[in-house]
DNA sequence: ACTTGTGTGATAGTATTGCTATTGTAACAA
DNA sequence: TTGTTACAATAGCAATACTATCACACAAGT
């Protein structure tokens, strides 16, 4: 059983709520693991099944497609980090502060305490790392974005783009500071890893301090008065 | 015919060199435009053969597979891309004026004069906006790595880094900098355009001239002593 | 107890995709 | 002349991305 929170993301992502049902909790829980595993172009409905012990029809009554269920883990770790950050900033009044553990809660957003037994954060962390922006780098994106599958990752781009407004009124570029720390916190994670000639910060063990710290400077500097 | 440039790529890139033949160079220039078409998904080699007047079998003389064209095309733009920034920064002394140089060279490389017929320079920016990143997020990264296939990508990225490192040879992140100067050139030209809430900037006709200075207020703010 | 519906498994089927292999032939080079 | 290269044409195959149908278990409503 989970403890309590409930990811609730547009309805239009699937066709029946994997939320709801154990065959659904399944999904999610096997499609994140083989997705990380073998790769998002190699992943397909018919291997998720033999994985989980189903088959290739009762997936597809779950999701349309396999990109659509992409973007309903991608959807699902971004409204879970902007769960997050609400619980870790709800009692912080500086708006400095307030903007410090949002970068450490992006960063690290996978150490924390499971909150749901069918997700593996740590592996869906990974994921979005790696296949993340394949969710809305697509030729769809225009019809897909009025019928607001979008619409967790621009709320928590807007939530973070208000703090960055507070820290500095004067900072003209806030909605894009705070997408490219979403970008950077996984980019240069994943470069780190796998093309270290891209960025300056290495990660080992799963320190991703110096990803953190490179966040924290970027953002000072730009938001000096 | 082309006019004297030749770009340089890893010729493990391809089977056949492209550029070679005129089959080679109608795969590039239909490759280019189908893409943009029709993404980068729902695009194939039988389809191309069809739009070209020629035959699957043909195309796969020349390039592997998909990802490997893609990656072909995203190298030749950035070699293209580092051949402009030469180019224009030859004769200037100043690192801050050179940045500034390799800036708008970024944002406005579609707009150079066409150096070759068969490749459609404003269609192929397009492209790498959109598709770009696919053709190194994948689970052959390491191995594509060790091989060479991103070496245009890290030696462009190596050249700006060392022009940030001389405006400022005290900040720490040259590369990340330049790296991210690079995504957010397209990330953010595609947010204006498909995903306004995720920028601040605007986009239209293209007129990128938004993009230019917000990337030029990030470098100057991060690189300020 | 009797229906009714819902969720799932089992099986089949189809068009397309991602390749590989073979053959014929025109052009061109030795 | 012979050999080689480049390419079109065709075939074939396993995998992918679905869609459809049927059967069955089980739970809820009457």
């Amino acid at each position: 059983m989970s403890i309590g929170i409930k990811i609730s993301l547009n309805d239009k992502l699937y066709l029946r709520d994997p939320q709801e049902t154990s065959l659904g909790q399944n999904i999610i829980r096997h499609s994140i693991l083989l997705i990380d595993e073998i790769g998002f172009e190699a992943f397909t409905f018919k291997k998720l099944a033999i994985k989980m012990g189903s088959t290739e029809a009762s997936v597809y009554r779950y999701f349309e497609n396999k990109h659509l269920l992409l973007l309903y883990l991608v959807s699902w770790y971004w409204e879970w980090v902007s769960y997050l950050i609400d619980i870790h900033t709800m009692n912080i009044k500086s708006p400095q502060e307030r903007l410090k553990v949002i970068i450490g809660t992006l960063v690290y957003a996978y150490k924390e305490n499971p909150a749901i037994d069918y997700v593996n954060e740590s592996v869906l962390h990974r994921l979005i790392i790696a296949e993340g922006t394949k969710a809305y780098y697509t030729k769809l994106v225009d019809k897909e974005n009025t019928e607001g599958f979008f619409s967790n990752y621009k709320m928590l781009c807007e939530k973070v783009a208000g703090v960055i407004s507070e820290v500095n009124p004067d900072f003209a570029y806030p909605r894009a500071l705070a997408s490219n720390l979403f970008e950077m916190a996984n980019s240069h994670s994943y470069f780190a890893i796998h093309l270290p000639r891209l960025t300056d910060v290495r990660v080992k063990d799963d320190d991703y301090e110096e990803v953190k710290t490179m966040l924290e400077k970027f953002t000072d500097s730009l938001l000096a008065k």
